[in-house]
DNA sequence: ATCGTCAATAGTTTGGAAAATTATTTTGAT
DNA sequence: ATCAAAATAATTTTCCAAACTATTGACGAT
């Protein structure tokens, strides 16, 4: 499918893929297998719509077809992947109503995890969200994002560990990973998101915002149960938004 | 290929496994599998704590390695069930915090998606809410839980039903997905929630308290987020007691 | 020209056997 | 007798070829 026809045998684990050679590979082959398709997922690699042919699969990560078909049955089962019998797996297109629908769940489930941080959160909870904060505001989002596309996925990925930080007190593994698998999820809509970011004005109203919120979550205040997920929802508008006047799909 | 051996060309699917022997059978075997293993598991034949091993899976559910393989995995992303590196895979031993943790997700989830419902719904589905309510009513929660063991069964399927009924409406696939997998989860303490469940001010309280929680829906009452909260908050504070007097894993 | 049938092709799914890894037992030395 | 190391066994993981299913294109009938 995409670079077809690599006569080198190269290095497996190390070089499987574009975006994810520098984690360390794990202990099978599925595994990495997995953790590869996630990866090129999450990075657009594999865009949307996309039907993922095995032949092409196994050239693109190099491996054998029992291997593949487990990272896929697992992705399938993590709703990245959908499966139609005999006619393969492909990349689901984005819709706006799954958007709203993935948003809609995440502010649900963070509301819920900062209300149990706020109750548990310790003194190292509270230093690692000053920490995280401060990370976020020194790699600030770039003016118009298309000129750095590195910046951009660096003030992206702190950014999301600033929102995890708020919520990674609480004392509920299932609820956290369910948090994380629906960011991720928001995740695939980055280049359509990006596209249609860059005034300023949101730029300048972030860093504001994170700040209140930051503060307040620090008080402990109650109230910032209702702000995160009125900030979660402005996020969700914008994206929506942005879906509705790019492309039409 | 299929049936290796087999003079006979049996119907695979129908006596693949015990539980699942009335489903229409899928068109791949993987599928099959899946839904077989995942109903052994929701039944308690597969109990929690075990490990699967490869050579009985093979055994119990007829097949090859390939679609077992698959099968686990999927089930694997699903969170049914718990995979090691070169260890195989486990079903995962109900904890308490783990079930607080499922319905905490859970009520979270299904609040939201009864004030979506209470927007959404129409005629039809206030007639089916109608409908279930009175099957759930008709097949009550017998005094003595073991003695009528397939009467729970099927009390506890229409009031699942029942339950799914109220959020039907809401326009949101993937949060009414998500809560029937939470569900799911809460399924597989079906044993020990059981056993402790038979003394009948249960019984008698569920009936008057659904009756109640059907009509407040009806009537589009906005209390009814926080009553089906609250009633979901009690089932979750039985069924912890009851894990924690009970075995203690 | 249009529709339907049928063969050829492309692609997915599956079973089994070989390779790799982990667990268990045996052996040998102190 | 105890412990470490080697040998063996059990189990998982992987590759691969065979079987099956869907799709495409050609051909003939209406």
């Amino acid at each position: 499918m995409m670079e077809s026809g690599a006569a080198i045998p190269i290095l497996v684990e190390e070089a499987m893929s574009e975006t994810l050679s520098a984690q360390p590979s794990a202990q099978t082959v599925a595994e990495n297998v997995y953790r590869s398709i996630k990866s090129d997922l999450l990075s657009g690699a594999l865009p949307p719509g996309s039907a993922l042919l095995t032949r092409d699969l196994l050239a693109r990560y190099d491996c054998g077809i029992s291997p593949l078909r487990e990272a896929l049955a697992r992705l399938v089962g993590e709703q990245f992947l959908e499966a139609a019998s005999h006619r393969g797996v492909r990349v689901p297109r984005p819709s706006i109503s799954d958007v709203e629908d993935v948003y809609r769940i995440r502010i649900a489930l963070e509301r819920e995890a900062l209300g149990l941080a706020l109750q548990c959160g310790d003194d190292d909870w509270e230093a690692d969200i000053i920490a995280t904060c401060h990370r976020m505001e020194k790699a600030p989002l770039p003016y118009h994002v298309a000129d750095q596309p590195s910046a951009v996925m660096e003030w992206e990925a702190r950014h999301r560990a600033f929102h995890f930080s708020l919520i990674k007190a609480a004392p509920s593994p299932r609820l956290l990973r369910l948090i994380d698998q629906m960011v991720d999820q928001t995740e695939r809509y980055r280049a359509l998101r990006l596209s249609g970011m860059d005034r300023a004005k949101l730029g300048h109203d972030l860093v504001a915002e994170h700040r209140s919120l930051m503060e307040m979550v620090l008080a402990r205040d109650p109230a910032s149960l209702d702000f995160l997920a009125a900030h979660l929802d402005r996020t969700r508008i914008a994206v929506s938004a942005i879906l509705r006047e790019g492309a039409a799909p």
